[in-house]
DNA sequence: GTCATTGTTGAAAGTGATTATCAATATTCT
DNA sequence: AGAATATTGATAATCACTTTCAACAATGAC
């Protein structure tokens, strides 16, 4: 199997971008864990290992991920998004937590059916879906007063 | 049933809240079309009849009709949310052109299963989903190189 | 390798949706 | 009516994100 590397090589050959040792230190960082990321908590863990990458170059290449494919939007809260790599995994959905954030990974079989009937239906050429569960988790549901796991920030929207 | 402004005054008096007229100015304004809004678009409407809502007024709104279940976010588009409101009617998804914004809505049962199954196999308390499928319409698949609908002037969202 | 082309970078400034501030006002309760 | 306090609109502030731009560098042709 290609590494994200490569496919990123691949496509901006194929679209006529350039490749550059920013994108591929980015890119890396990304495929270092699996944690979902946003662009703030990305530029700061590129930071605290040395490497100077502006937010800007993260920015900018968010939309060249999403399209090749190496990423996808997970969640957004805390007025951004949070973003998740996916090249070499199995499509999951989320199940959240409305008041801790806490967020469960799982497979669901159902909705592959569902692409296609809503296909043949409307006539649409279905490329993806999201879907995402809401709820309490076992804590929250249980003692709804207990301190919030994130706190400091509310999970308020904002932009 | 009980109208939207019924339901509000219910939520209000039961958290505390006040009830003005200004907030029944703009839950009636929410529910006279089946649009889909976005702030901007709803303070317009209500500034075009004359009603004298501020935006911070919209704003401030806003969390408590999602908290009263008068309203739900319909998705994320041109870096804001657009809302819909969803007292009295059948939940339902959303299925949406990539590239014009075309947007249909189904109705789906295989997640009301779903929602059961990880309830009990993560001991959550689901309270909701929200499922978006993506793809290109009918127009937008075939010829891919006409113009955007949105360069015509305002894609006409539906319910 | 050299060179021309042109995409990318970081710093800085700008944009725009949303939120905070605050004094005046209005709602709710007694 | 009167006290308590939530809401309002005008305004300023916030902050995620984008744009600008000059220096730089990846790519491809020769
Ligand atoms: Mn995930
Ligand atoms: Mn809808
Ligand atoms: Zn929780
Ligand atoms: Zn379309």
């Amino acid at each position: 199997m290609k590494s994200e590397i490569e496919v990123f090589r691949e496509f901006t050959r194929k679209k006529g971008l350039r490749n550059t040792p920013e994108r591929e230190t980015i890119i890396k960082e990304i495929f270092a864990t699996h944690d979902h990321f946003d662009v703030d908590e990305l530029y700061l863990r590129l930071k605290n290992k040395k490497k100077k990458i502006s937010k800007p170059s993260i920015y900018r290449l968010i939309p060249h991920l999403l399209e090749s494919g190496l990423i996808q939007e997970a969640y957004f809260e805390d007025g951004h998004f949070h973003y998740e790599h996916i090249y070499g995994h199995e499509h999951h959905c989320h199940l959240r937590c409305l008041r801790c954030g806490k967020t469960i990974e799982f497979q669901e079989k159902p909705l592959e059916k569902l692409e296609g009937k809503l296909a043949e239906e409307y006539d649409f050429s279905v490329t993806g879906h999201k879907l995402e569960v809401f709820g309490f988790c076992p804590q929250c549901k249980v003692d709804p007063h207990v301190a919030k796991v994130e706190d400091a920030g509310d999970p308020r929207r904002q932009r």
